[in-house]
DNA sequence: CGCACTTGGTTAATCGTTTAATCACGTCAT
DNA sequence: ATGACGTGATTAAACGATTAACCAAGTGCG
């Protein structure tokens, strides 16, 4: 606390204004009754010596750190500078902090982290899951943000309706053969995804999917996805379920000479950063991070705030809380289409065309 | 303080063994006179009791927090997640928690954003800098983590001789007609990445440099850089200042049908997600942010808890001190050349080699 | 006029840890 | 034997903010 080393203390201001520490402990926080010049004097003078609440003091008296911790499985996540910004900024218009915890994708790492946030005095988590995430009994409420579909998923972006939308509008554009790009088949929410391209299909389309994990397991050493046979064999739209896929997809195709998107459309997901400015910019979907984040950091404030005398939702075990994980309203976020140069018209599979005649 | 509030404090524990609570304080921190049976009960009574000590008790006691604060001003930044992760774990092998602070690239908010972790009482600040960042008085050490020629630079990748290997690289592959590609003129890190790949230039080679940005700037609406043109001209060797432009430029090239590697070289930096997983792969400069990370740290913690009593340092301005940067041992840690498949032999630019004659 | 009530403020205890000051008690040297 | 000293533990005072309990004085009303 070296910034409270440094600057006055309530005390300081009591004594320079003449009045008693917990008037200027209430006239600060508004909560005792202070008359309004009072008020006005000390907050005032408390301006001009330049205070700066200790929240250290605070921490102790009232037991709640105004810190929550924010837990990321999985650091590779490129979406994670998102998630991270926008829980930042969303916790800190709640006056709120945010302590980070990772742990290389491993699980007894991951739990140590848990613990150490905990153990820091956080008032609460946001927990973003991967697989194999389980949230052990802690003491302190939890957001999880991954997928509606995973039970006890407090808020998250629609992931099947995005998916639902992508083919959509690939079938808007003609396309009626379709590939579907996965990583990991455990993953909540690429089934998510996938399941919504799929729930929207017509019934006069055709599919595959693939799993780009379990192609590498069964041969650890490719590095081509073999997607010239699924374009022989007449597929025009590619859809994956990230942007990283698309973006392989994509060099993929374009290595071995397939136009994109004059002969096969390509679509990923997230709209990571990269997605506007390769050639061709990619269709993709975008999750509105920053409305996800104020639905789970309020939710998760709420229900640290909430006095509670006695939860009859927490079961306790050895005499601490177990995890119990808060719910939201709203816990569907509709992600936008973000139609770019990557998906176009579909051309007839009967009628390949030839090298570069459209562009 | 959720945890503390249900948890044993060490009078509980104190209680339990039948002492006093400064020996069991003593105890567990092994600073005090106890002796060697009296520790080892209270060590066992604690962990049999599930103590935890508490956070804000220690910070209020000590006025230290054990918490450091992380400022990424560019929060698109795709390296933040490799950053984060080291960061994190540098800190919490030392003991020290990570607090988040970012601002969308705003100098307003950020240096409100580092005066929020000031309040919450950080015992230390690790900057990445961008362009425009600039670190008011703040009254806790600060470690800088830029690129050496940065002034104040505390410690970071050794971005000059990154850039030197891989123009080396591509020389010894037989290049000798170079384009490099830069996004933002003012910023120290590209300008020392390019700085060293001209430095390593034989006399016998060609360059020029294009700004992304100079580009955008005069014509906004532009989706091309043009590369085609360099391309004409003879330039054989492609070399960005990120892997994020790298891949722009990759896909400008292949959507133009340019063979990479066969008719031109491409390279990045960083060694980002995607790098390995796009065709071709792709030949770039890799940091150790681990090593980069525990420096920094390192640093920071030895600054933090060496006892002062009058640093001579630190100027007085207002009663606050004023920032002062750490100074590492090491400031300069190599980078590691990772030459995949967007890298190869140089063809004779007088020889254009008909399209897809190669592959 | 006197009782109840509101307003505006103070006192003092408390959160949990650390640590300087102190103390009790053997031991050792003189 | 006694003063000096080392050892092992205790006491009590902080750190800074919050808040329940209390009090003084003014106001309204029967």
């Amino acid at each position: 606390m070296a910034a409270s080393r440094i600057g006055p203390n309530m005390t300081q201001i009591a004594k320079a204004v003449g009045v008693s520490s917990a008037t200027v402990s209430n006239a600060l926080s508004g909560k005792g009754r202070v008359s309004a010049d009072l008020v006005e004097k000390i907050r005032a003078t408390a301006a001009e010596l330049g205070y700066v609440p200790s929240n250290a003091g605070r921490a102790l008296r009232t037991g709640r750190s105004n810190v929550l911790g924010l837990v990321l499985p999985d650091i590779s996540n490129p979406l994670f500078p998102q998630i991270a910004q926008a829980m930042e900024v969303a916790a800190s218009n709640a006056g709120y902090g945010v302590l980070i915890a990772d742990s290389r994708g491993d699980v007894t790492t991951q739990t140590q982290a848990i613990a150490r946030l905990i153990e820091r005095g956080v008032d609460g988590l946001v927990v973003i899951p991967r697989r194999g995430t389980r949230i052990g009994s802690v003491s302190c409420p939890v957001a999880m943000v991954d997928t509606p579909s995973t039970p006890g998923n407090t808020v998250s972006a629609d992931h099947w309706e995005g998916g639902a939308e992508i083919t959509r509008h690939l079938q808007d554009l003609g396309h009626r053969n379709f590939l579907f790009v996965g990583h990991d088949q455990a993953s909540n929410v690429q089934n998510d995804r996938i399941g919504g391209m799929k729930a929207a299909l017509g019934s006069d389309t055709r599919h595959q999917t693939i799993w780009i994990e379990t192609l590498l397991n069964a041969q650890p050493d490719r590095t081509s996805l073999g997607l010239m046979d699924h374009v022989k064999s007449g597929v025009t739209a590619i859809a994956a379920v990230s942007d990283l896929h698309a973006l392989r997809v994509l060099t993929e195709l374009q290595t071995a000479g397939i136009k994109v998107p004059q002969q096969v459309s390509v679509t990923g997901f997230d709209d990571l950063v990269f997605a506007p400015v390769v050639t061709p910019s990619l269709t993709t979907v975008h999750m509105n991070m920053t409305q996800i984040a104020q639905i789970a950091i309020a939710a998760l404030i709420t229900e640290i705030e909430t006095p509670r005398t006695i939860d009859p939702n927490i079961e306790h075990k050895n005499g601490a809380a177990v995890s119990h994980t808060v719910k939201a309203d709203t816990s569907k976020v509709s992600m936008e289409l973000m139609v770019r140069a990557s998906s176009g018209p579909a051309v007839s599979p009967a009628t390949p065309s030839p090298n570069g005649e459209i562009l």
